[in-house]
RNA sequence: GCGCCUGUAGUGAAGGGGUUAUCACAAGAGGUUUCCAACCUCUUGUCCCGGGUUCAAAUCCCGGCGGGCGCACCA
């Protein structure tokens, strides 16, 4: 069995059974949209309230929810729309495809600031060759939107605005409610899941490089100064995983490492980074990857984001190869700094407070208000504010002091007083830094199915078990008369409302065809316990529960396994 | 976006100008009374879309859309 098929009868078995479709298939389909089905939509949401659960009971994190349409200066202010909005020229000649600012870099002051035929008047003017193969023989830029354009408003009064790329600015947007919330007291930090929109060039191998996706982000806000991580780290024997650390960086290469050790060696460079990459290891693992099949991969220079000053990428082995699945990122000061200046907002800072007070003494000069009024008349408060701001104290007085419209004052010693201001200083103002993994739940969940997807042929050749953790499975329990008649089925039916009766707990009922059959299906879309109603379950009111992963079975009471099932500890009547 | 390959029931495949498009599995109804994809009978359901060539197109040609791979791109 060629292993280059396994995919072809994982994607097969995803359609069959209800999990992912192509979507909008009877109008032809479009790249990059995906739909879940009955059987994926619960798995979906089943990984999405397992990442919330995984996030929000560490305790200082909490869950929000944004628009995914976002105004215009949003996302200039994150740097998005200059990010995005690139002109590509592509090279008639060799097909290659280049940033149109890159070619005609040191021509102009700034490239990124043109538009595509200024870009191609100078790409032509200057004969600029292809770095690739040398030829001049360009097609005209093409704008390149990775957002999704939209408007807010009607007509021509509406307000520009772009389908979100990423969660995140919807909590850099809630930062003071959040510092708040907190009590004013970092580190904390915000989860938000949600869909994403990329207008990707070329949406790839399924489900992997979507243009709709979902994405599960979380948003941490420390102090620079005092970050946190340290010590919630694994001990030294904690779990050995994969590192590759920066080619460009300090300690270039592949290590085989535990968190700890790799910030103590500085190849993790920072604290909290390394505490968020082992809690995000610990999550994949949690909901069914294999750890074996998990690396880290820290980000060159060369290739972070224009946002990030550090990145890992948490990547996962699958039928497509390594794939990016989370990007853990040091997103330093820079969307909260950047937010400040663009919307003239102070809020989006925190105090830190001095462990004990800091005496500052500092002369000032007090202007003298009924010596100065009577004398400049309407100009006195220009010659207040002017002496208020001046940063050191004239070394002789009278003095000349400078207005702020050029002209020259005297002033003289009747005007002011000297006082000497004694005063604590309790703390200072700064603006956190944000530590930002991101999630990209699409993938995840692939490589939950991958992983998962088991083919070992029985006696058949190819029996298919979903080997979904229980957190996961679309459903928790099937229920299975073994005859449907004679009082099974009712039994069955009265079973099924019993347990649909539990909250949060899935059930299905399949009566069709032969029990090893029914077994064989309930296998294939992981389901992991299934519970046969036969002849003794009407005579003693006991039922047979089966385990998914190693066909054992026992029988026990229904009010029992009831219970079991309340409690998610089927497991332990096993 | 470029190049090569490709698109037939829910899934996987056969058919490659000419009656009513074939098969397996799946699905539905009934039978069988059964604990690991058993069997029997019956049933439902398919040529991606649009043009063109032709007496006749699922089949050949062109375009679109979708899929795979490579190049490029990838917060």
């Amino acid at each position: 069995m060629p292993e280059s098929r396994r995919l072809d009868r994982l994607t097969s078995m995803m359609r069959r059974r209800g999990i992912v479709f192509p979507s909008f298939e009877i109008y032809g389909g479009v790249a990059g949209l995906v739909d879940y089905g009955p059987v994926g939509a619960t798995i979906k949401r089943k990984v999405i309230e397992s990442w919330i659960d995984h996030w929000t009971s560490w305790g200082d994190i909490v869950e929000v929810d944004s628009p995914t349409i976002t105004p215009k200066s949003v996302l200039v202010a994150s740097g998005h729309v200059g990010e995005f909005n690139d002109y590509m020229s592509e090279c008639l000649s060799c097909n290659s495809a280049f940033r149109s600012d890159h070619l005609i870099e040191g021509l102009h002051e700034n490239p990124d600031s043109l538009g595509g035929e200024e870009l191609d008047s100078l790409i032509s003017s200057n004969d600029i060759s292809c770095p690739k193969c040398g030829e001049s023989d360009w097609s005209d830029s093409r704008p390149m939107n990775l957002m999704f354009p939209t408007t807010i408003g009607a007509m021509s009064s509406g307000r520009e605005a772009y389908m979100r790329p990423e969660t995140a600015q919807g909590m850099f947007m809630l930062y003071p409610s959040l510092y708040r919330h907190f009590k004013q007291k970092l580190p904390f930090g915000a989860v938000q899941t949600g869909r994403g929109y990329r207008n990707e060039i070329s949406p790839r191998q399924g489900m992997i490089r979507l243009r709709e996706f979902n994405m599960a982000e979380l948003e941490y806000f420390i102090d620079p100064e005092d970050p946190p991580g340290r010590n919630e780290l694994g001990e030294n024997e904690g779990t050995m995983v994969e590192m590759i650390s920066d080619p460009e960086g300090e300690y270039p290469g592949d290590h085989r490492i535990s968190f700890r050790d790799a910030l103590d060696r500085g190849i993790v460079r920072h604290p909290t980074v390394a505490s968020f990459l082992e809690r995000t290891y610990d999550f994949l693992v949690k909901i069914g990857i294999d750890g074996d099949k998990i690396r880290f991969r820290q980000h060159a220079g060369s290739e972070m984001a224009h946002y990030a000053s550090d990145c890992w990428d948490c990547e996962i082995l699958g039928e497509y190869g390594w794939i990016e699945c989370v990007g853990i990122a040091n997103r330093t000061c820079h969307d909260l700094e950047s937010h400040e200046a663009h919307s003239g907002t102070n809020l989006l800072r925190a105090w830190r407070q001095f462990e004990t007070p800091r005496k500052v003494s500092r002369e000032v000069l007090s202007p003298n208000g009924s010596v100065i009024g009577p004398i400049f008349r309407q100009r006195a408060g220009e010659v207040v504010s002017a002496i208020s701001e001046l940063s050191g104290i004239p070394s002789s007085i009278p003095f000349l002091l400078s207005l702020e419209d050029g002209s020259e004052v005297e002033i003289t010693s009747e005007m002011v007083t000297l006082k000497k201001e004694e005063g604590n200083v309790h703390g200072e103002w700064f603006t956190p830094h944000v530590i930002e993994p991101a999630f990209g739940i699409d993938r995840i969940i692939w490589h939950v199915l991958d992983h998962a997807f088991t083919e070992d042929g029985k006696e058949s050749e190819d029996y298919v078990t979903l080997r979904l953790n229980e957190k996961v499975c679309p459903y928790d329990v099937s229920i299975l008369p073994l005859f449907d008649k004679d009082g099974m089925d009712v039994l069955a039916e009265s079973l099924l409302s019993d347990v649909l009766a539990i909250r949060g707990i899935q059930v299905n009922l399949d009566s069709t065809g032969s029990i090893g059959k029914r077994y064989a299906r309930a296998d294939e879309i992981g389901v992991p316990w299934a519970v046969t109603v036969d002849h003794s379950s009407l005579t003693d009111g006991t039922v047979t529960v089966r385990n998914r992963d190693n066909q054992q079975q026992i029988r026990v009471p229904t009010e029992k396994l009831i219970s079991h099932i309340e409690n998610r500890d089927v497991s332990s009547l096993f």
